[in-house]
DNA sequence: TGCGACACATAATC
DNA sequence: GGATTATGTGTCGC
C-alpha cells in the first residue's frame, strides 16, 4: 500500500479505490518513453515536474513511480470533489447579489478582487452595511476563500483546430474530433476585454472531446488512425500510418515571449502541505461538457455518495459498461480495451491549478507577456519498439490571458495596472 | 524584487 | 450547530 500523504484522510475506502484505478491509468500515460517534435513539450513536461516536485514525501521509487504516485494522489482529489451546490445568488446576502449583478455586467465579475483591507471588507459583507456601502466598497472588496463566488466562467476557447488527421480503420473515413473546454474558476474580464488571473490563486478548467457524428456507441464500434510525423535526427522522413490505441486529454499554458511549457503546477486540496504535480494527462472518451454549476458542484466533496454522483459524470465506468452491455472484458476488442485503466475520463477535470511561481509575470505596459491555455487531444499509439507515446490530434485555446503576479501592485485597486476599471462599484 | 514559507481569516462542507 | 477543510491573500525574511 503506498502511502498518499495527508490527503488520505479526507478519503473514504471507495475513493482510494477509484484512485487506485485512475492512477493506474495515468501511470500508463505517464510512462509513456520517448516523444516527438511537439511532444517534447509533454516530455519536459513530465520530468520537469518530477524534479520539481518539492514534496516527494511517500516513498517513492524511482520517477516514474514517483509520477505515478503523484497521479494517484491528485486523484484522490479529484474524486473528492462532488457536486452539490446551487445558485448561491438567492441565499447570498442582498449586497453580494448587487455585486454579482454588477460584475455580470461585464461579463464575469471580479470577485476575488483583493483589496487593502481586509477585515473591514469582510465585515461589511456579512452583516452591518448598507448594499450601497457595499456597492462602493465592492471595488476593494475580496471575496472570501471559500467563496462560490470565486467560480467564474472564463473566456471562450477558439475552434477545434487540427494538427494529425484521424481516421476510421474500417472505411478511412476522415474522423472530425471537436474539442471543448471551459474555465470556471479563476479568470475574469478587465473592462477593455482581457482576461485576467492571478499567479496565486486556483483556476478549474473542464475539457471533453467528441468525434462528429459518432454517438458514443459508432465511437465504440469503431478504431482510428492517424499518421505519425517520422523523422530522423530531426529530419523529417514522411509519415508512418498508426493506430490509435486511446485518446487522451491534457492542458498546457504556452506564453507569448518564449516558449515556456512547463508552466503549470497542481496542488492538492492540503496545497502547502501537500504534494505538488503537474496536471495530469487524461486518457478519455467521448463526452459532454457538464455546465459550470456542475463543476462549481464538483469541487471539494467529501462525502461518499456525493462523490460517486460526481464520478458518473466525470468518468467512464468500463467494468460498468462491460456488464450493461453484457460483455465479457476478457473478449473486447473495442478500443474500449485499450484504454489503460477502469476508470477513464468523460470530461478531463483540472483542479487547483497554478501558473508555476518560475514563469515571469510582469506587466507593466500594456501588452508585455500573457499566456494561453491549450487543450490538447492526444492519440496514444505504439511506436515500432511497442513504445507508448502521443501524438497531438487537435487542440483548442484560449484568448491571451493576463496572469498577474504577486506584487502588492497587483493587490490594490487604487494602483490601476491597467485592467481594474470593472472591479469598480460605479 | 520576487519567491518560499508561514499565517490568518472565513465560507463550504459535513 | 460546531468542527473541520480549503483557499485567497497578508506578511516575513532571504
Amino acid at each position: 500500500m503506498m502511502t498518499m500523504s495527508s490527503d488520505e484522510t479526507a478519503l473514504s475506502p471507495d475513493d482510494a479505490a477509484a484512485a487506485v484505478a485512475v492512477a493506474a491509468a495515468n501511470s500508463a500515460v505517464n510512462s509513456i518513453p520517448s516523444l516527438k517534435e511537439d511532444d517534447h513539450q509533454l516530455h519536459s513536461f513530465v520530468n520537469h515536474h518530477q524534479t520539481q516536485n518539492h514534496h516527494q514525501n511517500q516513498n517513492a521509487l524511482h520517477q516514474q513511480q514517483q509520477h505515478f504516485l503523484q497521479q494517484h494522489q491528485q486523484h484522490q482529489q479529484h474524486q473528492q470533489h462532488q457536486q452539490q451546490h446551487q445558485q448561491n445568488q438567492q441565499r447570498m446576502p442582498q449586497a453580494q447579489q448587487q455585486q454579482q449583478h454588477h460584475q455580470q455586467q461585464h461579463q464575469q465579475h471580479p470577485g476575488h478582487v483583493p483589496g487593502i483591507g481586509t477585515n473591514h471588507q469582510y465585515d461589511l459583507l456579512t452583516g452591518t452595511a448598507t448594499p450601497e456601502a457595499d456597492l462602493l466598497e465592492s471595488g476593494s472588496r475580496k471575496v472570501a476563500p471559500r467563496s462560490s463566488d470565486l467560480f467564474k466562467v472564463g473566456p471562450p476557447f477558439s475552434e477545434t483546430r487540427h494538427h494529425q488527421d484521424i481516421y476510421c480503420k474500417s472505411n478511412d473515413l476522415d474522423v472530425n474530433p471537436i474539442l471543448e473546454a471551459r474555465i470556471d474558476r479563476g479568470f475574469e474580464t478587465g473592462e477593455n476585454g482581457t482576461w485576467i488571473g492571478y499567479k496565486r490563486n486556483y483556476f478549474t478548467l473542464v475539457a471533453a472531446f467528441s468525434l462528429e457524428n459518432f454517438d458514443f456507441d459508432r465511437f465504440i464500434q469503431n478504431k482510428f488512425y492517424t499518421f505519425e510525423k517520422a523523422s530522423r535526427n530531426g529530419q523529417s522522413v514522411g509519415e508512418n500510418k498508426v493506430e490509435i490505441n486511446y485518446f487522451a486529454i491534457r492542458l498546457v499554458a504556452k506564453c507569448s515571449d518564449d516558449d515556456v511549457s512547463i508552466s503549470l503546477i497542481q496542488h492538492t486540496a492540503k496545497r502547502d502541505k501537500g504534494p505538488q504535480f503537474p496536471p495530469p494527462i487524461y486518457p478519455a472518451v467521448p463526452g459532454e461538457m457538464p455546465d459550470h454549476e456542475t463543476v462549481k458542484a464538483s469541487c471539494n466533496k467529501r462525502n461518499g455518495s456525493k462523490i460517486e454522483n460526481m464520478n458518473k459524470i466525470f468518468y467512464f465506468d468500463r467494468s460498468d459498461y462491460y456488464h450493461t452491455v453484457n460483455l465479457d472484458s476478457m473478449k473486447d476488442d473495442t478500443i474500449l480495451k485499450n484504454y489503460p485503466s477502469d476508470s477513464i475520463s468523460r470530461i478531463a477535470r483540472f483542479e487547483r491549478i497554478q501558473f508555476t511561481s518560475s514563469i515571469r509575470v510582469k506587466q507593466t505596459s500594456a501588452n508585455s507577456r500573457y499566456f494561453t491555455l491549450h487543450v490538447e487531444l492526444l492519440g496514444i499509439v505504439e511506436d515500432e519498439d511497442l513504445q507508448i507515446q502521443p501524438i497531438l490530434l487537435s487542440s483548442i485555446e484560449t484568448p491571451p490571458l493576463i496572469v498577474r503576479g504577486r506584487s502588492p501592485s497587483n493587490y490594490h485597486k487604487e494602483r490601476t495596472s491597467g485592467y481594474r476599471g470593472h472591479l469598480q462599484g460605479h
